[in-house]
DNA sequence: GTCATGCTTCGGTACCTGCCGAAACGTCCG
DNA sequence: CGGACGTTTCGGCAGGTACCGAAGCATGAC
């Protein structure tokens, strides 16, 4: 009873847009792009609902397959199912008309600020950062966008040069254009983009801004990105004007 | 007044998906993925709503920057707003589960049937003969799937000696995987996929099956699929079993 | 054991939205 | 002009759902 009448052939495409059409999940998975893994407590505090709505919540998105959970002891953690559904959160996002209300208060000023400087997007980096990454190695003849974006040859050597390996995924392309919605310009997701994030962070590159997706390069990060990239120092550090 | 709570920095995700989190607008957006206008009455049948219901969720989806209309007389004409709406119900329908429920009517066996053989997909072919052309043309290596798709050097060749010209859009990758929700499997979107099916269309290759997306290989079509990308009859013409 | 913590379940309320039919408004045609 | 047709606007109804607080249930700490 009551089952939602649907045209026999097609995909039940409003199941799924359902799951995304509710501003509180909505907000859990733009959250949730930092690629980690959150509590029930923490997602409800960050969107200021009460538990028990966030709980609700949480069970239709992991129902609906766009969450995958994970419980130690009393905790439950969740964090996006595989890659699929971040890209998908991103194109939906990057459909959204821009920014809607101009931030009000100081303090999210500065955090929007610190976002749109560099930051995790799902599992590789965005922000002016992460722009600027994918367009100096474009320059540099590691990445060609002829006719879909690829990986050079000389992309190849650069990363063993770096020590950088690519994990073989023969579901997730090792290179694909993630449009970022500060910037409006690609940056450079994929598996390569998500082995070059990781590689920053355990070389102390680049560091977390407290528990946010918010991430600061580090001088040793300038130094490297400039040695391996060219990249200028100004850009780098967040500016403060 | 009543203006929906969102944080500061973050795009209005929900906004959009809202918009395709209802069954009615979901079914008017698959429908117009055969890349053509319909008129408000069209659709309204299509559905089985009532003509001023149809109206309203077409406010909505135009408002909300999906859907392009363009008004003839007492007509209204919608469309998709572009390619990258069609993308993103695409890879919406992807990621919904399977058939839903098995078709009842032997007339929707026979349109299910007619659709999973060969149909339009936004603006290129799809359903197994879209799949077989893909995959025809990687076998003969005129597409590269190596760390994302491209086009190849033989590619491009292959395409002049038919006489195809693909306009050149900077915004819109050459080639595309697009994944297939019956055969599961990707076949040829972006603007190669798309100037290949309108080729297909002018020179009689194909033709649609009345109003509906299905499209039928003709004679010439089959013979032309043969010599140049050496498909066998039998997959082109559809079984009757 | 007892207590604190994290999560879930369960009413109940308020609101939103999808739907329709009727009436009004255009445009085209004879 | 008048009638047909496609579309839009407007109440009003019905169903769905996001939200909360309170109570219950685990787990881990003491």
């Amino acid at each position: 009873m009551n089952v939602q009448r649907t045209h026999a052939a097609e995909p039940d495409l409003a199941a799924v847009a359902r799951l995304l059409a509710d501003g509180t999940r909505a907000g859990f998975c733009l959250a949730l792009l930092d690629g980690r893994a959150w509590t029930v407590t923490e997602l409800a505090r960050h969107r200021g609902v009460a538990v028990s709505t966030a709980t609700e919540h949480l069970n239709a998105l992991v129902r609906g397959g766009l969450l995958a959970e994970e419980r130690q002891g009393r905790h439950r953690y969740v964090r996006l199912a595989d890659s699929r559904v971040a890209e998908l959160i991103e194109n939906l996002a990057a459909m959204a008309p821009g920014r809607s209300t101009p931030p009000r208060s100081l303090s999210a000023t500065g955090r929007r600020q610190a976002l749109a400087h560099a930051r995790t997007c799902y599992d590789h980096l965005a922000g002016t950062v992460g722009v600027a990454i994918a367009e100096a190695m474009t320059a540099r003849g590691l990445l060609d966008w002829e006719s879909g974006l690829r990986l050079t040859g000389d992309g190849n050597a650069w990363l063993g040069e770096l020590g950088i390996a690519v994990p073989a995924d023969t579901r997730r392309s090792a290179v694909r254009p993630c449009l970022d919605w500060t910037e409006r310009r690609p940056h450079l997701a994929g598996a390569v983009g998500a082995a070059l994030c990781r590689h920053a962070f355990t070389s102390g590159w680049i560091t977390r801004i407290g528990a946010t997706r918010a991430v600061t390069v580090t001088a040793a990060g300038r130094q490297a990105f400039r040695h391996h990239l060219g990249l200028p120092d100004d850009l780098l550090s967040r500016k403060r004007e």
